[in-house]
DNA sequence: ATAAACTTTCAATAATTATTGAAAGTTTAA
DNA sequence: TTAAACTTTCAATAATTATTGAAAGTTTAT
C-alpha cells in the first residue's frame, strides 16, 4: 500500500466511522484529511481532495469549528481562509467526549431522572418502570462520569496504569 | 407525569438514543418496551404499543436476538411467541459494548494498523500519515480495551471504586 | 465606491435508510 | 393432510438525511 492508497483508505474509513462518534460522513472525512495534513488546507483544497461541493465543505467546516475540533488559520498575505484540526489524539478524544456528553448524554440522563421520579402508585408496572429507569440512569451517569474523567487526564500514563489495574 | 406519560417518554427517548449505541429507532424502542415490561410480550403486543407494522417488528426482533439482547420465550399452551430482554443493566452494557467492539471498532483498528504500517518513504507527508494514524490506532485500541474490561466486571463495586480512583 | 475574491445560505435534489403490507413460509392441532 | 394461526421475507414506498449549486453576502484592495 502506497501513500495515496493509505490516505484514501484512512479518510474513507474514518468517514464511515463518523456515526460512531455522532457526526456525519463529510464532517469526519474533512477532519481526517486535516488530521494527516502537514499544513493548513483551504476550502478549495478540501473540496478538490474529497470531491464535495463548496456548500457542503463550508457547512461541515462550520460544524467542526462549533465542536472545537477545527480552527481557522489566517495566513498573512493570503486572501483565502485556511483550516487546521487538533493534532493531539488525547486532546481530540477529550473534546469529542465532552461534546457528546453535553449534546446527547446529559439530555438523556435528565429524561431518565424525570421518568424514574414519577410517583409510585403501587402498581407492579409502575414499580418496574421506576426500578428499571433508575438503574439505567445510574449506569448512564456513572459511565458518562468515567469517560469524562478518563479522557480529561491530559497524561497518557494514567490511562495505561488504569488499564493494568483492571486487567 | 403519570405512568403512561412516563412510559411514552422513556420509550421515545431511548429510541432516539439508539444512534448513540448504533442501532435503529424501532429496535431501540422495542428493547425499551421489553425492558420496562413486567411480562414477556408478543409481536402483537409490540406492534400495537409502538404502532409499527408486523414486518418491522419481526425484523427488528430478529436483530435484537442477533445482538443477544432479546430472547424468545415459549409459553406452554400458547401458539404465539413471546419476547423478553435482558433486565440487568450491567449485563446489557456488557453485551452492547462487546457487540459494538466486534462490529465496528475492531475493523477500524485493523485499518488503522494497516495504514500506519505502510513503508516510510522518507517524505514529510508519509511520516505525518504514519505518525497520526499510529496515534489514533493506539488510542482506539486502548479505549476499546478499557471499555471492555470495565464493562466485563460483573460486580458494580469495581466501577465505583475506579471512579473514585481517578477523581 | 467599485469590483474581485472569497464564504455562506438555503431551496431543490439526490442518496440513504426505515417502514409497510401482502405473499410466501412455517408450525401446530385435529 | 388440511387449515388455521402465526412468522418471515422482500419489493415498493415513505421518511429522513446529506449534498449540490447558484444567488446573496462579506471582506479586502485600490
Amino acid at each position: 500500500m502506497n501513500y495515496d492508497e493509505a490516505k484514501i483508505k484512512f479518510v474513507s474509513t474514518w468517514g464511515s466511522l463518523g456515526s460512531l462518534w455522532g457526526i456525519n460522513k463529510a464532517m469526519a472525512q474533512i477532519q481526517a484529511l486535516l488530521f494527516i495534513s502537514t499544513k493548513p488546507l483551504s476550502m478549495e483544497d478540501i473540496m478538490e481532495d474529497l470531491k464535495i461541493s463548496r456548500g457542503n465543505t463550508s457547512m461541515n467546516l462550520r460544524q467542526l469549528m462549533d465542536w472545537g475540533i477545527v480552527t481557522k488559520e489566517i495566513i498573512p498575505g493570503e486572501r483565502k481562509e485556511y483550516f487546521t484540526t487538533e493534532k493531539d489524539v488525547q486532546e481530540l478524544a477529550r473534546i469529542i467526549a465532552k461534546e457528546r456528553s453535553r449534546r446527547e448524554i446529559q439530555p438523556v440522563i435528565k429524561v431518565l431522572k424525570d421518568v424514574s421520579s414519577i410517583k409510585d402508585d403501587g402498581t407492579e408496572k409502575t414499580k418496574e418502570l421506576i426500578k428499571q429507569t433508575k438503574a439505567l440512569h445510574d449506569l448512564t451517569e456513572t459511565a458518562d462520569d468515567m469517560i469524562n474523567k478518563i479522557v480529561n487526564q491530559k497524561q497518557n500514563w494514567i490511562t495505561k496504569s488504569l488499564l493494568k489495574l483492571i486487567k
